[in-house]
DNA sequence: CGGATCAGGTGACATCTGTCATCCGCCGCC
DNA sequence: GGCGGCGGATGACAGATGTCACCTGATCCG
């Protein structure tokens, strides 16, 4: 029996999987988080052979999640993911994630995909691997992405400067680099098609 | 037997939503669709008793997917959202529509929730409509809306004022008012507030 | 040691943006 | 007809933003 954990911020999606894997034969599910920090602290507790963590959830993504976890454990870790880009997949794998699925797969599937995970195999979907292999990597710094994280909102240059505790000066200029690197005109621009390629 | 119709551009949490409503003695699912074209057409083509649309759909959301078939055929309609805002909900029962769930309900929920709508009752979350009723209501027009969606993506007002067929000027004047009610400093702020508010 | 490189910062300049007062054409209405 | 309200547009102005050249310390390496 393949003892389960699973976290995702929807409970419509959370209990709907939880149902369908208890359905299973050989799964259970031995608990249900809706944020990371509950997804480690039962991890912890229940220590499951494997935990399902979508990576859109608060207040720490998955992927802080997924770290943690196996920092303290021998779970395995699947993640599941409604923004797949390569970026995101380059960095769980070096996380030490075993699975990287999108929420496009079918629910049916993923029986089949946590036994294999489970088993000791790695599963990535194989349209965003083959993606993650022709497209362009990120390439932009990790200052760069720190303050367009920081533009997200719609913030004033003062207000990242204040965020990321750099000079506003600072801030134009690494803001001005990301958007050549992007090809667009405006810290906005930028930070969206940033968001678009899954990058922050 | 109530025959449904599923629409949802996740495929997870869809083919999910299928097979445990499909468990249900008195349930079917008659057609799956994950875009609001698919969702219009199957539902004139099966004609299902009751649609669950999801609102976050593309090409167009799922509140003109619901409005068509409401036009043409006597089914029922339950939306379900992700980002149930005060806002879509009013907008949600003036179309017409006779159910509206968030996605913080638990899926064994909303079989029961089906049944009652079936069966000729309404059904909107109790929190959404305890917000709705106090919350204040979108204080912007429906241009000001316009140009703010228009400008999530990060784009000039030159790129907005030629999206929404208007004089850069006027554009300006637009945003200008949109972020004074707001309270924000910038076009970008606002539109994130908009969105936020689940206004836009 | 001396140079190369790089993160961080500064200042000047051209544009873009946001604010505000104002104008025009259209519609409804007393 | 006259009047006001309203959607749309214009123009002027101040401040924010993007660009660019260049400075300052570290740090690294031959």
């Amino acid at each position: 029996m393949i003892r389960l954990l699973i976290a995702d911020d929807e409970d419509m999606l959370r209990s709907a999987l939880a149902a369908l894997l208890e359905l299973e034969d050989d799964l259970t599910v031995v608990a249900e988080a809706s944020t990371s920090t509950d997804a480690v602290r039962l991890a912890r507790e229940h220590r499951p052979d494997l935990a399902v963590l979508d990576l859109e959830m608060p207040p720490a993504d998955g992927l802080h999640a997924a770290a943690e976890i196996l920092a303290a454990l021998p779970t395995r870790i699947i993640l599941v993911t409604r923004h797949a880009r390569p970026g995101v997949l380059r960095r769980a794998l070096a996380a030490g994630v075993r699975g990287f699925v999108p929420k496009t797969t079918p629910a049916a599937r993923l029986a089949e995909i946590i036994r294999d995970v489970a088993g000791g195999r790695r599963y990535v979907d194989p349209d965003i691997a083959a993606s993650a292999l022709t497209e362009d990597d990120c390439p932009l710094t990790e200052r760069e992405l720190e303050v367009l994280r920081a533009c997200r909102t719609g913030a004033s240059i003062s207000e990242i400067s204040a965020q990321v505790h750099l000079a506003p000066g600072t801030v134009r200029n690494y803001l001005s680099a990301a958007m050549a690197k992007l090809g667009v005109g405006s810290r906005h621009a930028a930070a969206h098609r940033a968001w678009e390629e899954g990058w922050i």
